[in-house]
DNA sequence: TACGAGATAATTGTTGACAATATACAATCG
DNA sequence: CGATTGTATATTGTCAACAATTATCTCGTA
């Protein structure tokens, strides 16, 4: 049975929905690295076959959320200081130069909007729910750095390596201290308002290396701590 | 009916099979771009059922082999000036940053025989034939420069970008003119015998550089000209 | 002839079943 | 008691059929 006047431009195939609530639950920390995928449960909770299941595996297995071994199964990815550090590494390589091709493109305006929202943090505590949105508002600043710089390919995959960062960010102990992550968003905007190149890419690069050893920190807390 | 001792390491599924075999056909021209691809067809044709083909796509979809449109298609994705311009620019970010991070640990040895293998086509004819056996060489020139990086994730990016610089070569008119990219190649590995990084990444995207205003005069002379 | 409505064919999306393989467990032997 | 083999179970790999959608063709009309 089917409504009338369906939204065409909405259609999302089973596969596709399957995916984006998988890696939703990865990403928020609902299924935990380590986790056995397997196709037939989840094809029951949803009510569907397991072909889309696997179709959408196949999928977070390339975006590095689910990997795979052949013939015996899927599982939620491990978060390693190594695939952190290598995320990180690409990351600052390909953002330095999407900002580089964006200089000059990027609305003043829309990130000032952002850094509003980022100065509320600054005296929050560090709990689950701030977190979440803090995320959000980090989420939107760098869309607006790369969004135009004319590059489709390296926007996909800088979205890719941020949403992995992020993951680990959501599962982290929610250790984020707000004040010095605001404090170098905000350098970045006011570097992008000199045009200053150099500066510009200091100020992100210096943002991009303090959250990488804030992600690391947290990655060794989980071996020698409880978690 | 299996052979007994079947070597177990080198077990394929058939959608890792078929992924390889449509692969090929495009990098090597078989499929143009543009052709359609449809399930039953290459079903048929392979003796399988759909599902593996269908999944075969999804994987070439996200590397940019294949493209597909919900509910119509899959096809042969078209070679734009603009992707191989996106592609070539990811490339020179990741590839510097590959390299830079090899310096010291490139075996000099194996680059120079590669580099031996170069020299042999400074006076070749640039025939469908001899562009082959050369980007088996390039492939090989590449890897060796990458592969001790120390980041798989870059390493796989890198391998992703290579094989679509040579999936344009492969199906263009074969005008690489083989006297430049062989010079360009031994100044590569000239420069890391001195162990100097900025030499060494000035060697390596000047040959880059020149090998995308290379592909992209092929291009060009596509839209202008017949093909 | 050019155009559009409706019927027909081709193609993708999804499903449930079967086959091949891997895992877990029990029985057996040293 | 520990290791090992054999058997039952669980899980992935593959298939063929059906449903939903899109493309093509036919035919009547202006």
């Amino acid at each position: 049975m089917k409504e009338y006047f369906e939204d065409l431009g909405s259609y999302l195939s089973l596969k596709d929905r399957v995916y984006q609530n998988i890696k939703s639950q990865i990403i928020i920390g609902t299924l935990k690295p380590g986790t056995r995928l397997r196709e037939e449960e989840l094809s029951k909770a949803m009510n569907i076959s397991r072909a889309p299941i696997r179709e959408a595996f196949n999928r977070l297995e390339k975006e590095g959320f689910v990997s795979i071994i052949p013939r015996k199964g899927a599982a939620v990815s491990k978060i390693t200081a190594q695939s952190i550090e290598d995320i990180f590494e690409i990351r600052e390589s390909l953002e330095s130069l999407a900002v580089k091709k964006s200089i000059g493109k990027i609305s003043i305006e829309k990130l000032e909007k952002v850094g509003d929202g980022f100065k509320k943090f600054i005296n929050k505590p560090t709990n689950a729910e701030n977190c979440i949105h803090y995320l959000a508002l980090d989420k939107k600043f760098h869309d607006l750095l790369s969004q135009n710089c004319g590059n489709k390919k390296l926007i996909e995959l800088l979205a890719n390596l941020q949403e992995q960062i992020h993951w680990l960010r959501n599962i982290s102990l929610k250790r984020i201290t707000f004040a010095g992550s605001v404090r170098e968003h905000l350098a970045i905007i006011e570097a992008l308002k000199s045009n200053n190149e150099k500066l510009i890419i200091k100020a992100l690069l210096q943002h991009l290396e303090r959250a990488k050893e804030s992600s690391l920190m947290e990655i060794n807390s989980w071996s020698t701590s409880s978690k």
